[in-house]
DNA sequence: TTGAAAGCGCTAACAT
DNA sequence: ATGTTAGCGCTTTCAA
């Protein structure tokens, strides 16, 4: 910036004056800085710019997700990325893995790095490292996990009621034996799940069986063999309401390796691409990421421009999408394959 | 800092040294600074602390891709994201659509806020605007797209070799009929599949049916669309080589509607997620995105570390995936549901 | 081992 | 309409 002003004659201020747009500058000077910062191809830095700037932005944002390559996470951050683009707000993201730790060394980097505010998928319960950033201003918004001990921003996705929703589709169909497959209980959504599994059952008076209850899956592995486990047992169930994209898809190759993808029902949450072109089609209920990432986005820029808003909570509904596997009616699963 | 340097009674450089770990710094001293900052709960600002210090790292780097939701991109995000994470680097990471306009504007973005390295799967040819870039030292690696009039590191997947490889697998099969399924000609990768597919056929000394090759798909509709097309004319293909994913699936979506789709073979290029559970199972050309998005990364900081090398073109080989599509002999297609 | 002064690239506040 | 001075939060350089 100085070697502009040099070169074109001028104060720093002037160049300063004309690279902001600020009005006050007569037409040829801001000609002749702009020909001279065009000559040395001048780029300002924003980052030293915002150092003494009055509001203090660094229009920047960070974005935690469990994985940055996990199709739902990828979702919420493409939303979160055209809103903050349609406000030249670059994004940082970055991937948990569902480590507590890990999740703090990437919030304490990205307040290192001062962005304007945070957006988390927190896999922390409590999340009291917050607080100071809370306490300091930072607009904060959790996303499909709720705070605890902590008053923050909310976007959340009514997981128990479609959960609740999921499992007395199944339960109208004639099923009785439905097992529940879930993620991590220490994560809220899997309880919220399981809860509204729970829920089902008993409103519908259906005996729930602990066998039948199985969580903590971590992967399509876990839930490959916890189905094969649960289908080759002497009570197996009719039906399997799958808490998770994962655990689906283990449940699925599960079926079919045992030959019972057409005997035994299957209502997965959160839907995944080509779940369509499946045989049978796999019914889910669906999220809708996007508007995740969009009102939390939209809610960080709002907290910006008004920091005393009421935190406001945001409840997003699941859609149930009946595609075939849900719709299985409930007959005696016979393995045929051992 | 100030803060803390008056709370502990020292000057600020000595926080600064405590802050930083540089060593000539009394036991005692750095124990009441410490004490200090925690009390007030003192985060240093990495962006102002980079301002002056030698190097001038501001230890983030800027990730463009064709779009952080496509599965293929989000595998190269994530393993960027593991490499810079190691190395205490945050990565901002941001979605060109395709757009050569919104490319320029992120890149610009991304340097205005001074980050160390870029990584640009590229919507642009050339990439002149690029060069001010380069020239300053900013380290860039393109990656997926070949550059264009500049010098640049580079990794990139055979796209060639792995098209040919396709065709050559369904020559095998007997196929003469192979129709070429494609993207948007102005990406490169979407041209070397297509000379790739045109070179098995000529080597082959299999015809190239204009009329069975068709280009500029943009999505699963388009595929879609094509392919009914393609199979409901007079002379239809006996296989598919589909050069992208959305393509593949949009094909597929099309035999399945005509109900060939155990008649007609299919390669598709990309591999996916479920490919194999699908009836009948995919056969892909699988690239290796968690290898691309890791090369690229560590150049980038080979190149940080040592400004001076060579610029580097990896070149990463494909993978054909047999799973049954691909492996159809070839048949009369015989459109019935009309 | 500690601190004072200068300065990174820029903007704010106040001149002129 | 333009320039001057101070200062953002920190590091560097150099002196004590």
């Amino acid at each position: 910036m100085r070697d502009v002003a040099a070169l074109a004659g001028v104060s720093i201020k002037t160049v300063s004056r004309v690279v902001n747009g600020e009005t006050g500058v007569s037409v040829a000077m801001s000609e002749r800085v702009k020909a001279a910062a065009l000559e040395l191809s001048f780029q300002p830095d924003l980052i030293a710019g915002n150092l003494r700037r009055t509001g203090r932005r660094s229009r920047s944002l960070g974005l935690v997700l469990a994985s940055v390559d996990n199709p739902f996470c990828a979702s919420i951050h493409r939303a979160v990325e055209d809103v903050a683009h349609s406000r030249a707000v670059a994004v940082f993201s970055a991937s948990t893995d569902e480590s507590p730790e890990r999740e703090r060394a990437l919030v304490a980097a990205f307040t290192a790095r001062r962005v304007d505010g945070l957006i988390i998928s927190t896999a922390c319960a409590p999340q009291d490292y917050l607080q100071p950033e809370v306490d300091a201003g930072t607009p904060i918004v959790l996303v499909d996990r709720p705070p605890v001990n902590l008053t923050v921003d909310t976007v959340l996705v009514d997981n128990t009621a479609g959960a609740r929703g999921a499992t007395a589709h199944l339960l109208r169909r004639g099923h009785r034996r439905i097992a529940f497959l879930g993620d991590l209980t220490t994560i809220a959504t899997a309880r919220d799940r399981r809860n509204g599994y729970l829920l089902a059952m008993r409103t519908a008076g259906a005996p729930v069986d602990p066998a039948l209850v199985v969580e903590n899956l971590r992967s399509v592995d876990d839930a490959f063999e916890a189905v094969q486990r649960l289908l080759r047992a002497p009570e197996p169930p009719t039906a399997l309401f799958t808490s998770q994209n994962l655990v689906t898809i283990g449940a699925i190759r599960a079926l079919r390796s045992l030959g019972l993808h057409h005997d035994v029902a299957v209502v997965g949450f959160d839907d995944f691409d080509l779940a369509d072109l499946l045989d049978p089609a796999v019914t889910v209920v669906a999220q809708d990421p996007v508007a995740i990432g969009r009102t939390a986005a939209e809610r960080v820029f709002a907290r910006l421009e008004e920091p005393h808003l009421p935190p406001a909570e945001t409840l997003l509904p699941t859609r149930l999408v009946v595609r075939g596997s849900g719709e299985i009616m409930p007959r005696p699963a016979i393995v045929s394959a051992l």
